[in-house]
DNA sequence: CGCTCCAATATGTATATACATAATCGCCAT
DNA sequence: ATGGCGATTATGTATATACATATTGGAGCG
């Protein structure tokens, strides 16, 4: 129990106040419950409904305007913003960061892992000239219960080669490879594409269904390091970029 | 001034403590002046330093562990985590010189031109607070005789009057806004989207395909510019961003 | 009628305090 | 030595309070 007794019926859950705060009205918003321009209860008035002090209520609607998912204007409340999903910024390469962020459990979890010697197709991905071993891995990334992402992903273990002693059962290919691996170099490709049925299957969406695809390729010192194909389903992922000409 | 007079000479700014102790860590995490493991002070030096509470500092920590730059250990202290923030920085597009860097003929249409006092759905897209004139429109892009992407755009009237006088037949409103009006701020939002009907038909595929959408927007100094959505059909576009790591 | 100015109100930021929780350090007994 | 256990310590979360600030709505005046 909490410092303070809510004698709710429901409780049980340890989380904590702000927490659950938080997750009220982010669902709300989520499911459209509160519709873009909906006025959310005042300070004082969530202050009542979950029965703690104005600080705990105002931290929890600052994070969410923080986040982008609502607005807050002084004497008049705090209002729904447009976008019903939410923002995994473009800089952030972890995806676990990316669905922390959103305020859901992340899990990672390793679908295949290959050795094999490079592939023709394997080499036009990684820009490699000469042929040589790779490792292959496909990973799934949930926020929640629910797949995130799909992470295809090539590592050229001759730029890499202690990848080839790793599972990558408990750590993402990304978390591990940084630190490692210093990158020099990347390019970013990003596209829309309908998912085929493999993909649909892993994601646990339609067939046909919109996807956001982000392609990464890196290189350390000329050396192709790897590539990597992340595939997000439509309806749960947008990328954000912002920034100033100058200065952030 | 705040409410503590913090005396120092150098102030003179209005932001928040708050806001002083995050980014002057921010910056010590960035600039390397603090590696990655390092210990930063405890929460009671910083209060010492800063002169301030202790709330307060736990405030400004708890946000950069929220964001992932330092991580926090009970009875340990809070250390700088891995540094690699990588900024995915995308140009601001000109249509016209992604068609004429495939080597294909480009044209422009407008389809539309509205001017309307701004809707609430008008002001959520341009993050206005107040109601005034907007502008709407709508063009296609082509590239050779294939629709390339479809515009669809607000413009704040408020922010740039002159643009009400013009009607946007022969030139694109992206070229028309940059020169006359600065931006100081930009955001992007990627995602994927399967077309409707009025997309399909404007693009001339089909309804359900998947496509690519980027919205843009703007600001100067504070004031919202412009509101922008690209959408272009999967097949046709792919948006490349390729970057080498500043510092860090 | 329209303009100014003031009071009311909701959020913004800070304070001091209290107790919970987790991890570590060192003491002590076996 | 060594294994357990309590004290210490840093962070985590909550409280109540205070005052600042921006904005809205209305009273009052020319």
């Amino acid at each position: 129990m909490s410092l303070i007794e809510t004698d709710d019926a429901e409780s049980g859950e340890s989380i904590s106040l702000h927490q659950r705060i938080l997750s009220d009205i982010r669902e709300k918003i989520l499911s459209g419950a509160w519709a873009p321009g909906h006025r959310i209860p005042f300070e004082h008035e969530l202050t009542a409904e979950y029965r703690c002090s104005r600080m705990t209520v105002n931290k929890a609607l600052s994070q969410l305007a923080k986040a982008g998912l609502i607005e807050r204007r002084r004497r008049s409340g705090s209002f729904v913003r447009q976008p019903q999903s939410q923002a995994a910024v473009l800089e952030l390469h972890d995806i676990r960061i990316e669905v922390e962020a959103l305020g859901l459990p992340y899990r990672y979890e390793r679908l295949e892992r290959l050795r094999r010697r490079s592939s023709a197709e394997d080499r036009a991905l990684l820009g490699l000239a000469a042929a040589g071993p790779v490792l292959w891995l496909e990973s799934l990334h949930f926020a929640g219960e629910r797949p995130f992402a799909l992470e295809q992903r090539l590592i050229n273990l001759s730029a890499v080669a202690e990848a080839a002693e790793e599972e990558f059962l408990d750590i993402a290919p990304g978390p591990w490879l940084i630190g490692r691996v210093p990158w020099s170099e990347a390019e970013h490709r990003i596209r829309a594409m309908a998912a085929d049925e493999t993909v649909a299957d892993a994601l646990d969406i339609d067939p046909g269904a919109p996807c956001l695809v982000v392609e990464r390729r890196t290189w350390s010192a000329e050396h192709p390091v790897t590539h990597v194909r992340f595939i997000y389903p439509a309806e749960s992922h947008t990328l954000v970029a912002r920034f100033t000409p100058s200065q952030g």
